[in-house]
DNA sequence: GCCAAAAATGTAAACGATTTCCCGTTCATA
DNA sequence: TATGAACGGGAAATCGTTTACATTTTTGGC
């Protein structure tokens, strides 16, 4: 007898070949009604499923998609993910989430994917940086960087137009009347991060406003604490900004944490405005002032220019807009 | 020629059989060692790694586990999934994470996952609800739950005392003099939840406060959002709360909004302790009283209690400790 | 009714690993 | 110097699919 939940057991049930079976389940080629009908029941009456590992070997393909994150904790990376996650439920992909390595020779078994195609093809969140063996597996595969660019690389990408966005920021604050403005930027290998900067530079100088290095304080990660040590660096200084952009929402909050503690009043004292519009941006008190990206969108996008890709395409690189969204604490 | 990439091209390169590459590779007979060096330098001469369908369709294992996860924008199941990846990197698994379907018999992806055995086992954060196709699927496969217990279910889990810490909270409020306690209750399908409103029930009558139904809203979501609609339905009562009991930090948080917007001083007119401490209580103005879970713990300790019941084992299941954190808002 | 074309189905060869049998050496022991 | 054990390594089966090719059945026009 053929082996339970196998295709073998499904043919012989219906009395047809397993090919027949396989031709139905794949609509591979057409197969009379009746046999169709004959095949469909004894899948129905087995609860049989194809083994993902035969199909997978047999056609090279697995139908997973990678996603590599460079940090599940912050906010601005699940609503991504949940983007991702929105097209390819419906597209019949699953996705393998693996916390993107800072350095890819340190993580095999992420190589591994990789090299194996155990993934179809690859999102990444994170940098991608130039190492040799990474940039050697990627020639097998479909990637696409999601919001950190990686125009050198000729891999496609979908981001908001982070120097615009940063420039609009800053724009912002002096039109307030601020003129010493401070900069909380973040890991400056990140293109997101350091073209933020750039914007902050480009309007100060537009403005006609030195560039006090003081006043720019680079955090090692994005996460509150990195924040509340920024702007307390920031306040250490003989003469302390009256705004301050931040680069992420993260670090806006941690910033105001360390404001309101020193007695400073946000925004009267200190203006802050951050970047990201993750939830709690809303929320928080005082709401704070960002430059909101569509996460969402920019999840969902990516994943449509992979499977894009994956199908043979030659997809664009699509920019997103951003929008500049004005709260309380700026 | 072999095929390039295959262990048949390894194993013509170094001049031996593909069955001899595969016990140097897995080292699952001995061999002689000059030919283990031969076929050692072949691999890395060529830069071979074993097809994982291949391996995984004969072995019958894939050496991934299916993470799922009710929500990816809520904090505190992001710490879990670092916690459960912080293992699973060092055991070389990796993880797939999920969107629990609200109905499995939504997502057949998630299904065909399970059935397949494309995932060697699976941590659930998500209710094990009792839907029979599910229940049969379980079957094959090695479950663990975490955070959210399944006593009924014989799954093993990993979870704080959701009851006991619940009346730990409440007590609190009731020691600093508060006799009208509202709770902000979630989605009672879940045991953390209704759990917590266990205890908040027992608490309250075992100091002799009867309870008020008008004081118990139930959020449909632990966003910030439901926080907030949930606390402008208190606020509506003919008799307010003078101290909340918020069954997530985020519901919590979004409570402190609208108190806040509604001219209430938070601790003063109104008391607020939520639960998880999530990276944000800390850092909210006011910072934020809460139950605190060890996230991190739960997911890595789901993690090894899945391992060893993969590994054929009986593990217990654990309960971890809670504590009680002290800050502002209450 | 006959025959070619079309439609439906079956057969068997992949896919790339692991593993079960084997068979040939080598080596120690009697 | 036989002899059997221990060792090393090869051939081939196997896992569960898909699909190229072969074969059978049906169809339709004459």
């Amino acid at each position: 007898m053929a082996k339970p939940g196998s295709i073998n057991s499904v043919a012989t049930l219906a009395g047809v070949s397993i090919a027949t079976v396989s031709r139905v389940l794949n609509d591979s080629k057409p197969v009379n009604f009746v046999t169709r009908q004959r095949v469909l029941a004894a899948v129905d009456e087995l609860g049989y499923r194809a083994n993902a590992f035969g199909r997978s070997l047999r056609k090279a393909e697995s139908r997973l998609l990678l996603v590599l994150v460079p940090d599940f904790t912050n906010p601005y990376y699940s609503e991504i993910v949940q983007g991702i996650e929105s097209v390819t439920r419906l597209r019949g992909y699953n996705i393998v989430l693996a916390a993107a390595p800072s350095s890819w020779a340190g993580n095999p078994a992420a190589l591994d994917m990789l090299h194996n195609k155990l993934a179809d093809g690859v999102i990444s969140l994170a940098r991608i940086d130039g190492d040799a063996q990474v940039m050697q597996e990627m020639k097998h595969l479909s990637w696409v960087a999601c919001s950190e660019p990686a125009p050198y690389s000729g891999v496609p990408y979908v981001s908001i137009d982070h120097r615009q966005a940063a420039v609009d920021a800053v724009q912002y604050l002096l039109n307030r009347g601020h003129r010493r403005i401070g900069l909380i930027s973040a890991d400056e290998t990140y293109q997101w991060a350091k073209k933020r900067h750039e914007g902050y530079v480009a309007s100060l100088e537009r403005a006609g406003i030195a560039i006090d290095p003081g006043l720019i304080q680079i955090a090692r990660h994005t996460d509150y604490a990195h924040g509340i040590t920024a702007a307390a660096a920031l306040l250490a200084q003989p003469d302390p900004p009256t705004a301050v952009f931040a680069v992420s929402d993260t670090l806006a909050i941690g910033a105001i944490k360390t404001f309101i503690k020193a007695g400073r009043r946000v925004p009267d004292d200190v203006a802050v405005i951050g970047f990201d519009n993750v939830p709690i941006a809303e929320v928080f008190e005082p709401a704070l002032t960002t430059v909101g990206q569509p996460m969402h969108e920019l999840g969902s996008c990516a994943t449509e220019i992979l499977l894009d890709l994956m199908a043979g395409g030659q997809p664009q690189s699509r920019t997103l807009a951003h929008t500049l969204l004005l709260r309380q604490s700026a």
